[in-house]
DNA sequence: CTAGATGCAAACTCTTTGCATTGCC
DNA sequence: GGCAATGCAAAGAGTTTGCATCTAG
């Protein structure tokens, strides 16, 4: 297996998504980090976000204007909910969807394996 | 308010969606009409899709590559269930979304406003 | 006839890749 | 020292736009 290397730009890209509890796109990452090191190359953030979603430590989604944006969270099936005021990302399980799978069935004879759920609303803060 | 034709293009594009009620991309509403129309343009089947979304008669979603894909579906609320062998979509209602909107209150004061959900398993016909 | 639609080609944006160099372990 | 990570530049892929031409109403 590959050995991976703790380096300084892996630490500031994780040390951000975990400070910054929002969907952050690559290049916003990128303008927010070259300010403490000018030689940042976008690349670096692309590979590293891609790295990252690879260990199931940061999720993503693509924005209505195509582009993908990132979250720090678990690995573990979980679904956000996204306040709509300060972009603020909570992990909400999905116990209740089971509740879905007899109604699902029934209505229309269709067998549920998997399922993509985002909430948008407010957040404690913003309410 | 601009006036909308009713050229052949749009209507094969309309009819090829409601034929095919799967997730198609523009590249391959292309080389499916492009068959009848050799002049057909790639442009203009993004340009009536996007006439299409804001009509409300077309709904859309990104694939993991990054491509956005279109179905033909009704302007009401409402959810995608996908199967994952043929691909068919249905609409699905989201009542029992309600139920959800006391537990995440009551778990973390999040005020739902909205939601996204797509389901995925297998069609009628494909179990 | 006229505003809207289309084809074609070029431009754009986001993302990925190749390769030489740098840096972690 | 050796393999992984990075910067830089160039290439890719999907989508959008400008403009001349065509066409529905």
């Amino acid at each position: 297996m590959r050995t991976l290397y703790t380096t300084s730009t892996r630490t500031a890209i994780v040390d951000l998504l975990k400070r910054d509890p929002r969907y952050l796109t690559a290049t916003a990452i990128y303008r927010i980090l070259r300010d403490d090191n000018p030689r940042l190359a976008l690349s670096t953030v692309y590979r590293t976000l891609e790295l990252l979603a690879e260990l199931g430590n940061v999720s993503f989604r693509t924005e209505s204007n195509g582009e993908t944006s990132y979250v720090f969270c678990t690995d573990e099936h979980h679904h956000h909910a996204i306040c709509s005021v300060c972009g603020h990302v909570d992990e909400v399980d999905c116990a209740a969807i089971d509740q879905f799978k007899s109604a699902l069935m029934a209505q229309q004879s269709f067998e549920l394996d998997d399922h993509s759920i985002e909430f948008y609303g407010r957040c404690a803060r913003c309410r």
